[in-house]
DNA sequence: TATGAATGAGCATTCATTCAT
DNA sequence: GATGAATGAATGCTCATTCAT
């Protein structure tokens, strides 16, 4: 079709402001919740709040889109993750990174909430990208004898969740995640 | 209705303000997000704004009533169940009990952890009682051999928050809530 | 007939009620200012709000009634100094006992300057006993070749609104008080 | 003169707000009090309340913003008028300017109370260029021996506050004025 | 295109005044 | 009469969004 209006070229300087704004508010929206100001935003990311709403035309539109970028890159790793090891492998490898990356406010927990169910069809996408290789893993992983075989998609989800959210309420302390994680693994296995 | 000659006629409207206030709060808190209007709380409340603020003189003064009236109720059936079974049943049908007693949106997950770090005197008195009854269920259930023993109280509370997050994000679903339910009590047994 | 409404005897626990919330009122508007809210007056004096809002029908009827009171014992202060001494002392005893007398916020100067034009019927009333009063004691002191014989009644109550807001400028420094009656004083000698 | 480095370069429109808002809380404050609505001084000078709060970030910080403008341009004149006259002549000069400048209510007593005792640091700075500037004329009247040698700054400041306030007592006759006048300064003169 | 000034609906909170107890 | 809970208009201030420069 040649090119798509979605995938006109954006001039380098305007990509860069895009990126940085993104990054800018992935940070701003995880540590300090999404009540801050989009000036402060803009004025984090050293563009005016025009150039903001340029990019983004909402807030939400925003929030949306760090969503998603998060959303893909989980995605993507967990893509990786299930190419490269043995099926049982592979998927506690992959909640351990679901899970180690959603670090901050209980905002991945939402992220993940969203996935499961949503309005918004760009996050539709994304989200829909990450169950898919989520059910992979999990099939993979039951037929390998790792897993309960009566836990669906759902189930799983809702387990990332819960334990994103368990982690998020402990804090930092090293042993006491590892023994949430072993709480859950062992809660996981076939009986 | 029903003037009873012996209540001081005096309090009789206020107190019941101030219930409907917390039970709106309450309810409205819980299922539409802490950002609604007072004004809008207090007119589902059937009172002016002015009395709102008489009864809690800052928004958060009213949240916090709210989750510490939650708290103890938390905390009070926490004990009827600790006092009625052997340790074991106790501590399952306790961690039940303040599970499906957290319905609403992510509340209890937030008044939880609140019962883990807080600031306001009010709120650690009664999330102080929920941790130590908690604490007495936990060890006599680990005593009893029904739970491991390598687990502590903030582990404890996490969980609780986590599988709350979880059942939050499956839905009503009553079998995946059962399934979720198996997999944390499953991880829960000493090995 | 009979007993006229404005002449009922009050009962002795609403007499002390209304002198109460006089003095508190005084005391309160004179130190802090009008912005103080009613509540906290009523609760300074003891009594509920429906108490104060009984006896004084509008937070301007108190600070009225409050300036009333102020200008009668002013009044009633300059006729005895006009009674006891012999012109000239009279009148600069009067003038510094006026300045004295309004210590605090400048309460006193917007006092005179109502006595000066004004809206309210009651005030008239008793602003007119002080100046006329004022207006004897200038016209002897003049007489008897102490004041400047071109000076009116008008420019009188403006030097004593303006003396007592030199003073309130001044604060507390009782040499500097002395030489700014000084300066005043001179400046009324006929010359 | 010419641009200030520390000014920044504010867009033509922007500029003309700032001025206009300025304007008119000047008139609004001067005329009507302090207690005039934000609001209404934004309609008045033609923008949103948002802007208005966008030049200044408090209420408290436009009324300080009027005073400062006002005590510098009272700066101004007196440095003016100490530069062109002989001491005497400069003195006197000044003190009926900085009077007869004060138009309007009680607000310039209030500015010169504020350069009395002060708490805000832009305030202090240009109360203290006024009063460097009076107190140059004062000694160098009190030089000329055309002025009382114990008279100090501190009495001069509250002497201008007082005619000032004694003016605004008086109104606008003129005969009346110009006897405070001969009476504040006949008793300004050395005995 | 980028900027940031302007906008104004919206919010938490206060307080004079009323009225049921 | 006295009380203080209830009322709600009013206020200072914020912030997502628009638009002139």
């Amino acid at each position: 079709m040649g090119d798509d209006a979605r995938t006109r070229p954006l001039r380098a300087d305007a990509a860069r402001n895009r990126a940085r704004l993104l990054d800018v508010a992935t940070e701003v929206f995880t540590t300090r919740g999404v009540g801050v100001p989009t000036e402060e935003i803009a004025r984090a990311a050293g563009v005016g709040v025009g150039t903001l709403f340029r990019h983004f035309p909402t807030k939400e539109a925003l929030l949306e889109a760090v969503m998603v970028r998060r959303l893909e890159s989980i995605a993507d790793r967990t893509a990786e993750l299930a190419a490269g090891s043995e099926p049982a492998a592979a998927f506690f490898d992959c909640f351990r990174l679901l899970i180690d990356q959603s670090a901050g406010k209980n905002d991945f927990a939402r992220a993940l909430a969203a996935a499961g169910v949503d309005v918004h069809s760009t996050l539709q996408e994304s989200s829909a990208a990450i169950r898919d290789r989520l059910d992979v893993l999990l099939t993979g992983a039951q037929r390998a004898g790792a897993v309960r075989p009566d836990l669906g998609l759902a189930e799983l989800l809702a387990l990332l969740a819960g334990t994103g959210a368990a982690m998020e309420q402990l804090g930092a302390d090293p042993d006491g995640r590892e023994r949430i994680y072993s709480v859950v693994f062992e809660g996981l296995r076939p009986r």
